[in-house]
This record gives structure tokens, sequence and C-alpha cells, in this order.
DNA sequence: CCGACGTTGTTAAAATTTAAATAACTCTCC
DNA sequence: GGAGAGTTATTTAAATTTTAACAACGTCGG
């Protein structure tokens, strides 16, 4: 009836042990300043922020719904809240997609690209104080490469195609 | 009247704005891949399950509540939350603190002690397979490295000793 | 001792996030 | 053409997180 391969766990090494314990709270502490920074100068947390800068550089400032939600890598209920708020503050409005009536487009309004250019140096500093004042060059290079790894891990290029793999 | 010193701000050259994106995509997509795993796995979020390993760790399986804030990153508000829940679950108890009054004292049960074992093996297969098997020792070190200089720079040793800097 | 001030932990209310269900639409295959 | 399967976006309800306020205790100086 053993249904569990009984197999001993391979457990963290005691560098690889640390490196977790060090990724966790730089992470968070990250997070949680950017959230922070964001929340008092903006008015909105730092996912809500990561939705207008998408919109910004997007061409005519708008994007499908579900293409926003998968390059914010939120899913696309979140997605609809928060730009249900977006909408409140007056800095995002929805439209219908032509080609797809099932498809809404997201755009941002000029009040919303004021308020993006009015917010972006503070929180482009706030970045920089935390990160990238702080690490030499190579480390930035460094930084690059491991979470390419990871994110190649976490989210398969072709994740949305599996017949090709 | 303008207080704004109107200095052009330092935006992020390609390769930051580059490792800046590709840290976003991948700290978001393994919080998440971790979140759910957990949850399927052993019913909670991630921040709860870090909270039983720490009191796992401690000595008698207890912590007091600030300290176990305090490590964990998250506000004592968030974690009275998170405690009640984990006792529901009959995980953890409450006990108060013989030295202090005012204090309460956080318990691993033996019931949660098990629960702890028979997730963690899953827990630490994901995390090596999102992150440790596939990044060279070099890149570990690196990361480790670029993590602690971030949590210095987000929380600078004596910042609740603000008299001593 | 007393009072001011800081600490510890909780709580209530508001905001956000997640999970599950649903409505409306598109596409493919017969 | 139309049934079935998948996609798109939203909605509802539940869970979690944040913010602000609070009660209770400890500490320190007068």
């Amino acid at each position: 009836m053993s249904n569990e391969p009984a197999v001993e766990p391979r457990w963290l090494s005691d560098e690889e042990q640390f490196a977790w314990q060090c990724y966790l709270h730089a992470t968070t502490l990250l997070e949680d300043h950017l959230d922070r920074q964001l929340q008092r100068d903006a008015g909105m947390p730092h996912v809500y922020y990561g939705l207008l800068v998408q919109l910004s550089r997007a061409p005519r400032r708008r994007m499908r719904m579900t293409e926003l939600a998968q390059n914010a890598k939120i899913t696309r209920s979140r997605l609809s809240h928060a730009i249900a708020r977006l909408e409140k503050n007056g800095w995002v409005r929805r439209e219908n997609c032509p080609s797809d009536k099932r498809g809404q487009n997201a755009y941002l309004t000029d009040e919303g690209m004021r308020m993006l250019e009015k917010a972006a140096p503070g929180h482009v500093a706030a970045v920089r104080a935390a990160i990238f004042d702080r690490l030499s060059p190579e480390q930035v290079g460094h930084l690059a490469e491991i979470c390419q790894v990871m994110t190649e891990g976490l989210q398969p290029q072709g994740a949305d195609l599996p017949w090709l793999r």
C-alpha cells in the first residue's frame, strides 16, 4: 500500500539554505519598501503602478486585458479588479476591442499619463537607491542572468503552446 | 514657489532596465508558484509556512510574537491574523509570556510539527526545482551576495538603534 | 510613587487578492 | 450550419493584508 517512494528528500546545503534566506529577506523587504513608497507618493501599490507603466509603453497606450495580465504576471481576475480601481481614479479607461467582441482594451488616460510622469522619478530613485546604486555592473549582470534562469524554469517558453514540447 | 529642484532624474540604463524587468518577473512568478504549491500541498500560503518553519527552529518551538514578526519581515498585525488562522488549524497555540505580561508566545503544536514534516520535502523539492537545481554554485553565491547588499540598504543594521548612526 | 512615553499585541474597517462560477463570444470539425 | 470545446473578461464570495486605533503593560525620570 505504500504509494510513497520513501526517498530521502535532498535538503538544501548550507550555502543554499543561506542564499534562500537572503533571497526571501531581500525580496520581501524590497516589495514592501516599494509598495510603501508608491502608496505614499502615487496612491497605489506597486503592482498597479506596473500596470500603468505597461500601458504607457504600449502602442496607442492601450492593451488587451489578457496580454496586460500576462505581461504583469497576474491573473485576469486580479487585473479586472485592479483596472476597476484605476478607472475610479480616472487613470485608465476601458473600450471594446474592435476585432474580438469578447475582448476589452484598457488604455491610459491623459490624466493617468500625467500622474505617471509625476510619480516616475521618485520611483526610479527608490529602485536605484535599493538596488542599482548598490550593485556593481557585474552584479547587475549576474542578477539578470539568475532571474532569467529562474523565469525559464517557472514559465518554460512555449508553456502556452504545450503541443510544441 | 518652485520647491522642486528640477533635477533630471537618473533613469535606468538599458542593462539596469533589463535586469529590473527580469527581477520582477522572476520574483513574482516564484512567489506565485510557491504559494500555489503550498496551498495545494499544505493548505496555506507561503508566508504562513515560513512562520511554522521559524517556530520549528526556535528553542522549545516557541517564540515571542514580535520576534517572529521581525524574522518573517511582516507586521505584528499581519502576524496576529496569521497566528489566529494557524490556531484554528491546530498547528500553533498561544501562551502568555511569563516574564512580560504584555507578551505572548506562539508555539508549534505536535500536530503542527507533524504537518510541517509532511509538507517540507515537497516544498524543498519545489524550491530546488525552481532555483537551486538550475543555478551553478557560483550563481548561488552571487545571489546570496546580491540579496545581502539589497537587504543592507533596506534594513540598515542598527535601524532599531538609530542613535548609533 | 507618579506620570509621560514607549512597547506589545490585538482589533475593526477598508483595501486587495484569490478561487470558483458565469456569461458572452470564437473557433474547429463534422 | 451548428454542436462542442476553448477563450475572454467579469462577478461573487471568501481569504488575506493593510491601516489606524486601541488597551494593557513596562520603563524611566522626577
